[in-house]
DNA sequence: CAAATGACTGTTTTAGTATTATAGTCATAA
DNA sequence: TTATGACTATAATACTAAAACAGTCATTTG
């Protein structure tokens, strides 16, 4: 039995459970079945075993991405489909809502880094895809980063922060709104 | 002499140098140069204090960004001017640098409450501009509000947070960045 | 007597300390 | 060569005593 597999299915378990603070190298070991100074065989430390847990999530959140994409056509459709995934994703991924929890409790400064960079992937992801439209000229050219950034950005504060305060925008509203904004403009 | 105004004065001048956790009512009282019960014969409590402050702030940022929008010709140009004297009036007002911080750092619910209801403020300022511009006909029709609060987003976007990761964008580049994708749209 | 005050009180924060828990190491064992 | 858990230095926690504080109110003042 692979012992690495072992240990990072015991540590995501943990992880998800308890949060990355309240999960000690010690339980992950005794999930995993191995002793505390195996776990460091494979791990240098804590902190390596969540950021490999991390990249591994988000190596599959790409794939799923990319399967909703498939079913999409048009630009803002395969957009909306890609990330509507991706927050489903990390709705429904306890790990991801674990440490989300814990960052907004605690601030612990690995977590925030952690998932600060997953956003960072996540644009990344929609940059390539913001790239492709331009090559097959599905929309006007324009700086790839920046136009991910903002249209992740907008989805974000149109289906997550907008309800801190008002009456909540549906996923199909969210596709159209951002299709008003970004893609037809405003003027007259 | 005014008591209320002495009182005022001497809460923003420790709230601004101390922030609201660690300026006392004792501390207020003697700035002001009046006895502990005097402050609260004009303010039932700390917090409606720090509201009135903040408040009374919130009255003068509409009327300097109303005056850097007269000088202005275009929508995306009163929208810049306006937002742009916000965001300075923001960073030179110390009362805001020491809430924002005192925020970040300790999480203070009451000073969440009173940014959250400024930034709230600003939206319905510029939602008060973006349906003047509708009447106008200088823009499509659209909800205000939801334009408003994504406009006001973007701006924070681009100048405050791309720069977390990427090099920085100016204040012209943003404005032309906003025309790009909100006034003009990305369609071929 | 209306406006102002500061001593007073119950509660919360803080500071100091003892205790426990934990990350990471390493000598030993399988 | 791989695996282990006792070990250690450090960090988190629990506890307590002391101090600081927000808000009150009986007394004072103009």
């Amino acid at each position: 039995m692979d012992k690495q597999q072992q240990i990072i299915n015991a540590a995501a378990q943990s992880f998800s459970q308890y949060g990355y603070k309240a999960t000690t190298m010690e339980q992950v070991a005794k999930i995993a079945q191995v002793g505390k100074g195996t776990v460091y065989l494979y791990f240098s430390n804590k902190e390596k075993l969540l950021k490999e847990i991390v990249r591994s999530l988000a190596v599959e959140m790409r794939m799923v991405a990319d399967q909703h994409i498939q079913a999409s056509e048009g630009f803002v459709e395969r957009f909306d489909a890609a990330l509507y995934a991706i927050l489903q994703f990390r709705e429904q991924h306890d790990l991801m809502v674990k440490l989300s929890l814990e960052l907004n409790d605690f601030g612990t400064p690995i977590v925030k880094e952690v998932l600060d960079s997953f956003e960072q992937e996540i644009c990344v992801y929609i940059a390539d895809k913001v790239r492709l439209a331009i090559e097959k000229e599905e929309i006007r050219s324009c700086d790839p980063e920046i136009t991910a950034f903002l249209m992740y950005k907008m989805y974000i504060n149109l289906i997550h922060d907008w309800q801190k305060h008002h009456s909540p925008i549906s996923r199909e509203r969210a596709a159209a709104l951002i299709r008003l904004y970004f893609i037809e403009g405003l003027q007259p």
